[in-house]
DNA sequence: CAATTCCCTACGTTAACGCTAGGAAATCCA
DNA sequence: TGGATTTCCTAGCGTTAACGTAGGGAATTG
């Protein structure tokens, strides 16, 4: 099981449209501009994202991105299993045959981790990301000091 | 954040500790066989656990490992620890500093699927994998027929 | 036609995993 | 005393995937 910066950078991404939603075509530019993502990383997270279905594109100039269905039906899991970084702790893939027919002796632990992972991760769509973003301040602060967005400085001119 | 065979492996060797418990020491060599591990391999791992003081070591004759306290005291994220498998989602380091101070617009998300992924492997004891092992049935298996502790073959003769 | 934007592919760098190898130090037993 | 057993320690190596760079093509707009 890995999760890693390539989840988090197509999340980010995702709620940056679900942010946008109903007003048009986001460029990948901006996005990556707005969250200091390498522009030419996040275009290939985004041919996955478009081979999940979870995005539209539009070419040319005014082009760009958009959700391909409602962020309220859209999950973090969803996300996460486009850009393919497994949720599964196991080391069978939940095929439980790690040891004969009844599982090795971890089986169960891992499984139910997965388990629980996988639920959490199913039950916030990016509708609840975006909203709790908006409240926490996040949001704005990125709107109008962009330079904040980075590990270190916070205190932006 | 990363789950892989190195946790699962100490774990699992772990829990055979577990279920040795109160019966002396137990041989690296014993552990490797019955769960079909690089001995030299598993022999780094415990490194990391005995400098975390979770297990002993007797070097000699009839040496080997075993827990370093009780296996009711030892849980799976203590273990993961050792080994030093991070268990954090965020990109922060739970720091919230991902994005001036309010952290970045998944900062929550990350950080709460953390705590979620902690307080379980927290909350289970290398004596309850043990007790679900013996339950299940893996334990035994494993000691009747150790061939069977394999990815495709679970015929054993 | 020219600018913009998505789309696609290939390649390089880095880091960690998983494993091998070899030898030293401690301990037991004949 | 000496050999066998076992832990302890370090160094290196192949593979894989993340992460990023680079370049060019196709569609769309004005």
């Amino acid at each position: 099981m890995r999760l890693t910066t390539k989840g988090r950078y197509a999340v980010t991404a995702m709620v940056e449209l679900a942010l946008n939603q109903g007003q048009g075509w986001l460029s990948l530019a901006e996005i990556a501009e707005r969250h200091r993502i390498s522009p030419s990383y996040l275009e290939q997270l985004f041919a996955a994202l478009r081979r999940s279905g979870l995005v539209d594109g539009s070419r040319g100039p005014g082009g760009g991105y958009r959700l391909g269905r409602p962020r309220a039906d859209i999950t973090v899991a969803n996300v996460i299993d486009a850009v393919d970084e497994t949720l599964d702790a196991t080391k069978c893939g939940g095929k439980r045959n790690c040891q004969g027919e009844q599982g090795c002796v971890t089986h169960d632990l891992w499984a139910e981790l997965s388990d629980r992972i996988r639920q959490y991760l199913n039950s916030v769509s990016l509708e609840s990301v975006a909203t709790n973003a908006r409240a926490s301040g996040s949001v704005q602060i990125l709107r109008q000091w962009p330079s904040a967005n980075l590990q270190r400085d916070s205190s932006a001119a």
